[in-house]
RNA sequence: GCGCCCGUAGCUCAGGCGGAUAGAGCAUCGGCCUUCUAAGCCGAGGGUCCCAGGUUCGAAUCCUGGCGGGCGCGCCA
């Protein structure tokens, strides 16, 4: 861990710098790492800062610190560079004995965080856009608890949106089926049901294009959704229910998986809305448009510039008789003229739930058995099914809410309303973590089978679209990867038992989805290449793993032949000499390895800061890469000097540890063979 | 119109809270499997870091203004 010597060392440079210059003041610095380990392990570049002030060269600057500066724990000596840098060389031993033993105490619990994500409309299966927002999502989660945040996992599902109410009208409209007959396309094992409403929702938005008259069936169906109580209700409920066990299947696959389901129609049951609707109009949040467009809405007024829309249309002339003002163009409605609340508005009730605000709870049920056997909760209007020994949900002191880019300005509302409440603090702690679509490159959306227009074929990418069929299905996708990392497997180890194979092949798999969703930053339009995917050379999951197991081997190696386990490996290492590791003989690659291993936590905490997950996938490549090249230069198994032999393997042992702990960190698992 | 994001090698992208020779993967070319798994390693070629100003000892990085591309701005969700 890099953190704490990096934190002594800021401290130590920036005392010596009072008490050396009492004058000039201690300028905000940086602690870097040089290129390369030679020259040392962490640098300070404040000499060039002070320069100016002081008039004198960095060079005899950074002298007069590194002598004045006292001993420090864990840095064995500083050096002036002749360029003026500060450079640190750490304890080497004592660095990596202190990293292998046993890790103490897990840091400090924060605040209670809610991260919510994935969050796919129940109506049809999850696409490979789905697939980034929950590999960016769990990966949030898991590095959260990595630093020791207590976090509850969301996923919100929206079973009363038109989305659901297309399919309900499809299965009623287009196939004439009753619910009982719907139940037995569901049971059926193939096609899996969210493959079946992925078609049928795309033939409901052909047949509302053959005449937009049919767009009334959609709006009976959504009005008796939201009412509950009649068979397209019932009907609505059961698609949800099905379609939203298929992605939690999935995402099980993905070993991504959630603490609790929030459903939007317990959100309407419970009356949420009436609840944040006194709240805001209470506080002034909102108010009763009585004049102009918008006259009998209930209306919030939008803070922030950019939020005002272009004068509607053919309208050009902008002060003509009653038309639009800047005023009204600043209103965001909530209530609509003829009373029903917007999705902001829901939208804004559950945020205050969130953040205990509301005054209101759910009740809970438990919604079926997670991987590791706990159960998943699931929110429930309906007392008879409220089960005992709920978990306390909600009142979380930060939410992060994982919603593409598109959502921006919606989520900028939710905080605004929070603000405006008085709640100001929770605003700051409203997150949106926002990241970039994922859409098709031509070539893929050219072997699916999707003619592109002209208009298209101009843009660099091809969209994804659930309303026409144009995508990548999630399961297709793990399906094509896990089946090429079963070929290769089988021709690397003909002898390995299928079911065995078959295990290797998933997290082969998986890892190559996980990898290429973290990997890009996020705000990223990726366009999707279905043979980029494919590809497991090079940058890419199976690469992390590969490097992993080759690790693992040696250790099972020195068990196998010589009856060596790790723990007979690092016994006693403090007392044998590390000549190799203290470079020497003028090399440093087994430092740099244990040292790189060494920067996770600083990697981490960067990620968390910045929500910028490609960060730790580059590091994570980097890493297995240096182990890489240091495994084909330095044999470990095969050293004949003893002493050498050990603090190789020492440093192996901790690579391997890190790298095993980043990749988890991104819900890849590492086989026992590849 | 306004706001946000993106522009770095042939392609896809890191680096972006200023700092040591601008990196990686793919693709191309050339090497390395009697030694811990070649999903690997080593090497070569390939760059006006979109453009123009500015700040600074120092700019791919920060600021301003352009250019090009994407997204958003509804009594949809």
């Amino acid at each position: 861990m890099l953190l704490p010597v990096e934190q002594e060392i800021r401290h130590q440079v920036a005392d010596t710098i009072r008490r050396l210059y009492p004058d000039a003041g201690v300028p905000e610095f940086a602690v870097e790492m040089p290129p390369n380990r030679a020259l040392g392990d962490l640098a300070v570049a404040v000499a060039f800062q002070l320069a100016r002030p002081l008039r004198k060269a960095p060079r005899l600057i950074a002298q007069e610190i590194a002598a004045a500066l006292g001993p420090m724990p864990g840095v064995a000596r500083v050096d002036a560079a002749p360029n003026g840098y500060l450079n640190c060389f750490l304890d080497r031993r004592q660095f990596l004995l202190s990293r292998l033993a046993p890790a103490a105490s897990p840091r400090a619990a924060g605040v209670k965080t809610i991260v919510e994500h994935t969050a796919i409309n129940p109506n049809k299966a999850a696409h490979i856009g789905h697939l980034r927002n929950a590999a960016l999502g769990d990966t949030l989660v898991r590095a959260l608890r990595f630093t020791g945040t207590p976090v509850e996992v969301q996923n919100y599902i929206d079973d009363t949106g038109v989305q659901v109410a297309d399919v309900v009208v499809g299965f009623r409209e287009l196939e004439r089926l009753t619910l009982a007959q719907v139940r037995a396309i569901a049971d059926r094992p193939a096609p899996p049901f969210d493959y079946y409403c992925w078609d049928l929702y795309a033939r409901v938005t052909e047949w509302y294009e053959e005449d937009k008259a049919r767009l009334a069936v959609r709006a009976a169906a959504l009005h008796d959704i939201e009412h509950g109580g009649n068979d397209t209700a019932a009907l609505a409920a059961f698609i949800a229910d099905r379609i939203v066990r298929r992605h939690l299947q999935t995402m099980a696959r993905m070993n991504v998986d959630y603490d609790l389901l929030t459903w939007e129609s317990d959100i309407i049951r419970l009356h949420f809305w009436n609840r944040a609707f006194e709240i805001l109009k209470a506080q002034g949040a909102v108010f009763l448009q009585t004049k102009g467009r918008l006259a009998g809405c209930w209306v919030m007024r939008i803070e922030e510039a950019g939020g005002a829309p272009p004068a509607d249309g053919e309208a050009g002339e902008p002060e003509a008789g009653g038309g639009e003002t800047d005023e009204e163009a600043r209103e965001k409605v909530i209530v609509r003229s003829n009373g029903t609340v917007t999705y902001v508005g829901k939208d804004i009730a559950y945020q205050f739930w969130k953040f205990g605000r509301l005054g209101v709870d759910f009740r809970y049920r438990t919604f079926a058995p997670r991987p590791d056997g706990r159960p998943l909760w699931s929110t429930t209007s309906d007392t008879e099914a409220a089960a005992p020994g709920a978990p306390t949900f909600g009142r979380a002191g930060r939410i992060y809410n994982v919603i593409d880019v598109r959502q921006s300005y919606l989520q900028a509302l939710l905080s605004q309303a929070l603000r405006t409440m008085g709640h100001a603090e929770e605003a700051e702690n409203s997150i949106h973590f926002s990241y970039e679509m994922v859409a098709l490159s031509h070539a893929t959306a050219r072997e699916l089978g999707y003619a592109v227009s002209d208009e298209e074929g101009r843009k660099p990418f091809v969209e994804v679209s659930g309303r026409k069929g144009l995508g990548v299905k999630a399961d297709d996708l793990l399906n094509t990867l896990i089946g090429k990392a079963a070929e290769e497997v089988a021709r690397r180890n003909p002898d390995q038992p299928a079911a065995e194979r078959d295990r290797t092949a998933a997290m082969i798999g998986v890892a190559a989805v996980r990898y290429f969703m973290v990997k890009f930053s996020r705000g990223k339009v990726i366009a999707f290449d279905i043979d980029e995917a494919l590809n497991f050379e090079g940058e890419s999951g199976p690469y992390l793993q590969y490097a992993v197991v080759r690790a693992n081997n040696i250790f099972h190696k020195f068990q196998d032949r010589e009856g060596l386990g790790e723990a007979d490996l690092l016994a006693g290492l403090d007392s044998v000499p590390a000549p190799e590791l203290a470079g020497e003989d003028g090399q440093h690659d087994l430092w740099a390895l244990v040292l790189e291993a060494g920067r996770l936590d600083q990697v981490v905490d960067q990620v968390i800061r910045s929500l910028e997950f490609s960060v730790l996938a580059k590091y994570a490549f980097g890493l297995a890469q240096m182990f890489n090249a240091f495994y084909h230069r330095y044999p470990v198994l095969n050293e004949e000097r003893a002493d050498v032999r050990r603090w190789r393997a020492a440093g192996v042992a901790y690579f391997r540890a890190q790298l095993t702990r980043a990749l988890d960190l991104m819900g890849m698992a590492v086989p026992a063979r590849m």
